[in-house]
DNA sequence: CTACGCTTTTGCAGCGCTGCAAAACACAGC
DNA sequence: GCTGTGTTTTGCAGCGCTGCAAAAGCGTAG
């Protein structure tokens, strides 16, 4: 591979200093119109492009922001992700994606003390493993916004929705449509899952709140928020003697794993089984029946984590951790309407 | 900020050169055991870390691959990206991820000479807007993998499955059911609709080879592969006075659109219409009916296109360009043969 | 003509690491 | 003790860029 066109070649063709020309090309600073002029000339002459490389090493910065996801063929953080590209890229940030499969180890290399010094300015970190305590262990130094369920201890930013309230919403709606034996899946009773108990107590205080009992045999834990582990759960509750009328899944995913057993048993949603989910993928809204949820407005919780994470990482003080509340609205489909509903 | 360690520190307390260091460091040429373990004395109680952007300037490479994709809330892109990254990690190798949308500027901007140099060290690419003629006027010292249907011009790597074999069998299953009228969803009759174009071409060659008429007028064409297109497509062919039997969708999200429509109208799948789709989704796999499909192997895709792109990024000349062909196999689920089926 | 303030341009050092080749060392053989 | 060979360690230059502060240029005022 031959050698590269430097600064230096620039400058050398156009007769300034190669300063002047790192100037222009920046934008840096007064350069005069001839000046700039020339050097254009010379660099588009020699198809001059900036070595980021080196760029970054003497600023001291990457340009790149890191994303680290449990896992990335979830929809939910697909579509996050798109978002969050997008954003940053309007602020000339280049993202970089991992995904932890939720292992503790892995998601404490990307926040621990330099593990991967000024590979990336900043991380938006979406933690599954990681309880409150880890995440206080962390390299104080790297600019940090989390998504989803983890309380800010002040010196990171926290993007999410208020899970309590939107759960509770969800379980109303349900409660709405008469249903007596309202089943819940997806919880999560341990020290990492913190998102998992919000949800179930927002179940519970919408029993609560209109002096309902809350059936708590009724409540079924998962490891995982998927397709297969709600399915499974769903199973478990049908083969009960008194099966649940209603079920609010803790995601999308688990919704239509638990759908997809119960139209296999052949009963019907949501005539028998009314079904409910979180989050809002695509898919929800063209499977059959279409999936009643919870949405989380992404592109609100994508944009914000970005420009909180270029705030941080600009700042020359660090700001104080926000607690920053996504808006979320309930979508009503078919699955717990019915076809009827479809306009 | 307080400044970080750096080798000479480290160098300076364990009384040896930088260089010592940095060959202890990187486990490069002989180090006598007692000053490995000096020098690593060192770096723990000063916490050394190595800074990266330093060590990628200095050997001029940036430990970066690209992969850049139309869309990644495709679950087809999803799947594949993480088995990229996993590949990609197991060799060292960090993933910067993009999206291009499929506009063709934004994807030659990837491609062309030295935009982003240095920011990767390859690219591996799934082009959407672009066709042959651009992928050529690429920068030539980019090491290049393409995913899906470009034919190779022998200067990058092409992974795909054999598109034409893999549609005929997806058309030839539908025949083997007596189906009389299979409609096709995806035709792209047009220069970056290749891969489109090859799926068509499949699904001719199952008629023609066993005599019976190709309906020409049930070929259907979207601009992209998703459900909402899927969903329209369909709509079109159901409102025409002699209607489908069968289709062929060219990915699943189309499937899943078509069924949306298909049950919405109160028909049956696949008694009324059996539906075939391409990729193998999972959602696919949970959705009611669950779909049949043409199953790539996606990790021997990734592991492949990685595999490829490294040797490229650390050959001295460059290897030739090899068209490389992934497994496929057809599942058979209940979007063709109904519930029955089901195990 | 000199002084002054402002704008434009420059030179240099250095970001922290590695490649290269030379230097230092160690040890065996004569 | 000296030479030769192989191993270990070192010094230096340089990757290509930017920060900093000084230098040069330029126009106006005194």
């Amino acid at each position: 591979m031959r050698r590269e066109v430097t600064l230096r070649d620039v400058a050398e063709l156009a007769g300034v200093s190669s300063r002047t020309v790192s100037n222009v090309v920046n934008g840096y600073a007064n350069v005069t119109d001839r000046t700039k002029e020339r050097v254009q000339r010379a660099v588009e002459q020699l198809g001059y492009r900036p070595n980021v490389l080196a760029r970054n090493l003497a600023q001291g910065r990457s340009g790149q922001i890191a994303l680290v996801v449990p896992y990335l063929d979830t929809p939910y953080f697909a579509e996050l992700l798109q978002s969050v590209i997008r954003a940053a890229r309007i602020s000339g940030y280049n993202v970089l994606i991992d995904q932890t499969d939720g292992d503790p180890e892995h998601e404490r290399g990307f926040i621990a003390h330099g593990s991967r010094r000024l590979l990336f300015d900043g991380v938006i970190f979406s933690p599954l493993g990681l309880d409150q305590q880890a995440l206080a262990d962390r390299d104080p130094a790297l600019p940090l916004v989390i998504l989803g369920e983890r309380t800010s201890d002040g010196t990171f930013d926290h993007v999410g929705i208020d899970d309590v309230a939107a759960s509770r919403q969800a379980t109303e709606h349900l409660l709405d449509l008469g249903r007596q034996r309202v089943a819940a899946i997806g919880d999560q009773p341990y020290a990492t899952g913190e998102a998992a108990q919000l949800r179930t107590r927002g179940f519970r205080e919408a029993h609560t709140a209109r002096g309902l009992p809350v059936h708590e045999d009724l409540i079924i834990g998962t490891p995982r928020f998927n397709r297969p582990d709600g399915a499974r759960a769903m199973a478990r509750l049908l083969d009960r003697e008194d099966p649940p009328d209603a079920v609010f899944c803790y995601s999308d995913l688990v919704a239509l794993g638990a759908i997809h057993t119960i139209v296999a048993r052949g009963l019907r949603v949501p005539e028998d089984v009314a079904v409910i989910g979180y989050d809002d993928i695509e898919d929800g809204a063209y499977s059959n029946p279409s999936v009643t949820t919870i949405s989380p407005d992404k592109e609100w919780i994508a944009t914000t984590a970005v420009e909180r994470l270029l705030l941080r990482i600009t700042s020359s003080t660090p700001p104080p951790g926000l607690e920053l509340r996504a808006p979320h609205r309930l979508i009503v489909r078919e699955s717990t309407t019915g076809r009827a509903r479809r306009g």
